[in-house]
DNA sequence: CTCCAGGTTCCGG
DNA sequence: CCGGAACATGGA
């Protein structure tokens, strides 16, 4: 196996990854293809990574960030150990092995989820990447220029017109005012990373354009809460399907009931695979 | 054209 | 607490 110029290798023998579906599966939206490989920003550092196989390539020097950004330490197997048995869940957990889910920086990780309300995978992206090429910081992989998530500073500065130029439509006025709740000081995601679930929940849900599923979002991607469960349109579907029959009145009350018990600590990995599953295999309201 | 997208907020039962 | 409606924009 020819290991690519100055690119080291990272050992993925003891461990299932799967960097493709990792990047792809919606948990995050500004990375891009490169070649053979992936190019994007962890915080404010460029990162190139390319698997092949049982190994991880990315440029000497990220190993270590590649490992943490990546959660290279978490137990796959021993989180899917953990969830329910049943049939759909089987499904996925085989369907996205080797899928983990990232460590993002909260505040981008929280903000990019703000502009997720009613938008496809794919316009996420495209205004994650208007956002950061307008207002990010500028940073250079091999002559390839790529762009940092702006601060919560640098939006607050802005106009809420210069944000719905950013095709942010409904959503810049939320994007602009949690911008300014973070800037200020009024929240403290620092604070908020040292809450207990559920308090971090209730105080996340303080910022506007932040309700339950953005909340669990950013618990799940940018603070290290494997348990919190984000419920989606996608999500809903499933549970609807398989674990209530299809059967009506069922609150969105009662889902959440149901969800937070039954996948158990890593429900948050169990919702992702879900998640995925369903997006790569039904397209669309599939039955 | 119509429908829907990793929702939140507000408003009337 | 619950169901509906409004909210912007673009792809299917």
């Amino acid at each position: 196996m020819t290991k690519p110029a100055g690119l080291s290798s990272i050992d993925l023998r003891s461990t299932p990854f799967d960097l493709s579906q990792t990047l792809g599966c919606g948990q995050v939206f500004h990375w891009r293809t490169h070649g053979a490989g992936w190019l994007g920003t962890v915080g404010d550092e460029p990162l190139y990574a390319e698997q092949r196989g049982a190994r991880l390539f990315v440029p000497a020097g990220c190993e270590l960030l590649a490992r943490r950004y990546f959660a290279l330490y978490h137990p796959l197997e021993e989180f899917g150990a953990t969830f329910p048995e049943d049939e759909a869940m089987r499904a996925a957990r085989d369907f996205c092995c080797g899928l983990r889910i990232i460590r993002q920086p909260p505040w981008e990780c929280l903000a990019t989820f703000i502009t997720s309300a009613l938008k496809q995978v794919a316009h996420i992206a495209q205004i994650s990447h208007t956002l950061r090429e307008r207002f990010g910081r500028r940073v250079v992989w091999n002559d390839v220029p790529l762009y940092t998530y702006p601060a919560p500073e640098r939006l607050a500065a802005l106009s809420e017109s210069e944000l719905r130029a950013c095709r942010l439509g409904f959503r810049a006025k939320n994007l602009l005012g949690a911008a300014k709740m973070v800037a200020s000081g009024e929240m403290d995601l620092m604070r908020v990373a040292a809450l207990p679930d559920a308090e971090a929940l209730v105080e996340l849900c303080r910022l506007p354009g932040v309700g339950p599923k953005v909340a669990n979002c950013a618990l799940l991607f940018g603070f290290e809460r494997p348990r919190a469960f984000p419920i989606d349109v996608w999500i809903e579907r499933v549970l609807r399907r398989i674990y209530f029959q299809r059967k009506r009145k069922v609150t969105a009350r009662r889902l959440r009931e149901f969800s937070a018990s039954y996948f158990g600590p890593f429900g948050g990995y169990a919702q992702q695979y879900l998640f995925h599953h369903a997006r790569m295999t039904q397209k669309r309201g599939g039955s």
